[in-house]
This record gives C-alpha cells, sequence and structure tokens, in this order.
DNA sequence: TCAATATATAGACGGACGTCGATACGACCG
DNA sequence: CGGTCGTATCGACGTCCGTCTATATATTGA
C-alpha cells in the first residue's frame, strides 16, 4: 500500500499559514525535484509528447537500471509522473494536472484566501 | 567567500536540455524548499510586506535559534531572501525577482527556446 | 514450461542534511 | 570600556538519500 501523492496534501508557498503535514507535503514535493538526475527525467518528459521508456532514460542519465527505476518511482510516488506498462516495457510520462498544480504552488501573484 | 545564488544558474523544468550544471542548480534550487521549516519561513515571508526579524521565526518554527539561522542562510544563499540588518536584529524578506524566475522554472507552457 | 529480457526490489555503503549545545562575532548601552 | 543581547558559526550526532550489486518479479517467445 502506499499513501497519497504528496501533490495532492500540499500547500501554496504563498497562501494561508500551512499546517505542519502541509507544509511537509509541499517540503516533499520539492525533494522529489531536488535531485539532477530527476530534474532531467521530468525535463525529457515535458519535451516529450509520447511517453518514454524506462530503457532510454538509463543511456541518458548514465546511471545504473536499478538507479533510474529509483527515480522514476520516487517521482512517481510524489504524483508527478505517470507509469504505464507496455508489455515487458514500462513507459513514463508527465502528470499534466500535477504539473499544473505545481505551478500553483509557487505563484506569488495568488490570493491568500 | 561564496559561489553564485543557484537560482541564476538553473534552468527551466521544461526548456532545452540542461547541461550537467543545470540540471545541478536547478535541483539545488528545489533541494532549497525541500524542508518544512524553509517551507513555513517562505510562507511567512510571502504574506509579510514587511522584513521579518529572525527573532519572529524562531518561536514560530520551534526550532532552536542557530537552526533557524541555519534555515535562512540555506534560502538565501540560493538567491531566494535578502538580509538586512537593522542595530543588532537581523531582517529577512523575499527575493521577489528571485521568486518569478522560481516560478518560471515550473512553468511548462514556456516556449523551449 | 523454460529461457530470455525488462523492470523493480532488497541490502549495503558512503556522503549529505537537520538538529542541537557551545561558542564566536558584532552591535548597542551604561 | 565592559556587559548584554541578537545572530552566526562550529562541531558532533543520528537520520535520510543516492548509488551500486545482487536478486526477485513479470512478460514474452520458443
Amino acid at each position: 500500500m502506499r499513501s497519497l501523492p504528496v501533490i495532492d496534501c500540499c500547500a501554496p508557498l504563498a497562501g494561508p499559514v500551512p499546517s505542519a503535514e502541509e507544509a511537509e507535503a509541499t517540503a516533499a514535493l520539492f525533494r522529489a525535484l531536488a535531485d539532477p538526475a530527476r530534474v532531467r527525467i521530468v525535463n525529457l518528459l515535458a519535451r516529450s509528447d509520447e511517453p518514454v521508456c524506462v530503457c532510454e532514460f538509463v543511456p541518458m542519465l548514465a546511471l545504473s537500471q536499478p538507479t533510474v527505476s529509483h527515480h522514476l518511482k520516487k517521482l512517481a510516488d510524489a504524483g508527478l509522473l505517470e507509469r504505464e506498462q507496455r508489455g515487458r516495457w514500462a513507459y513514463y510520462s508527465l502528470a499534466r494536472d500535477a504539473v499544473r498544480r505545481l505551478a500553483s504552488l509557487v505563484d506569488f501573484q495568488e490570493v491568500s484566501a
């Protein structure tokens, strides 16, 4: 079993005073992006219209296959990536709505409701 | 001596393929926000028109004064906070332009120039 | 059903990070 | 000039994290 993706729990940086849980969830979301390998993964997916096979990430990142799998899982657990099984291959894509919410988290124009 | 704030070096999540240094700088920026105490600090500053005294953060975060100072330094090193000395008190405020650039990093609508 | 292939999980190891108490630094005030 | 107060730095300690190798799981094809 796995708890809710952090993207579903976190509060905007600007906005009302966050609870302890909200502050932790927001921090966890940023933590998901706090690694250069994961930044690259998101960047590749952002530039791709199609889901991308795990076997493409491995040579691009120059990391071992288990390490790449580890990073993909972190991003998926955060709710930023979606996984799709195609035969024996796994394809990952950006969770576009999650990305929209990520953008809203760092929007300082927003009214602090 | 201190190197450039990471906010000056990092590349947008969507956008052209980042170099190793850009991916690391972008990750470092998210790392600066990857702690609930720092999320709270930014939140308080976002809701405040005036710079905020260190002595206000300490009770709010319920952390020791050295720990709070440590978090403030991390955010300032990232380029997200500005420090101002007023007598024996130190005041911190949001670096509004840095915050604008942070928002642009997570903007996936942007053209990948 | 067995071998091969793609991905995920487990376990170990080293380094980074958050936290603290103790202390140094710096500015104000008698 | 000496004391006090606010903040920053130092050093230590425990935990988390990224990485690897080895192995398990799952899917395909013969």
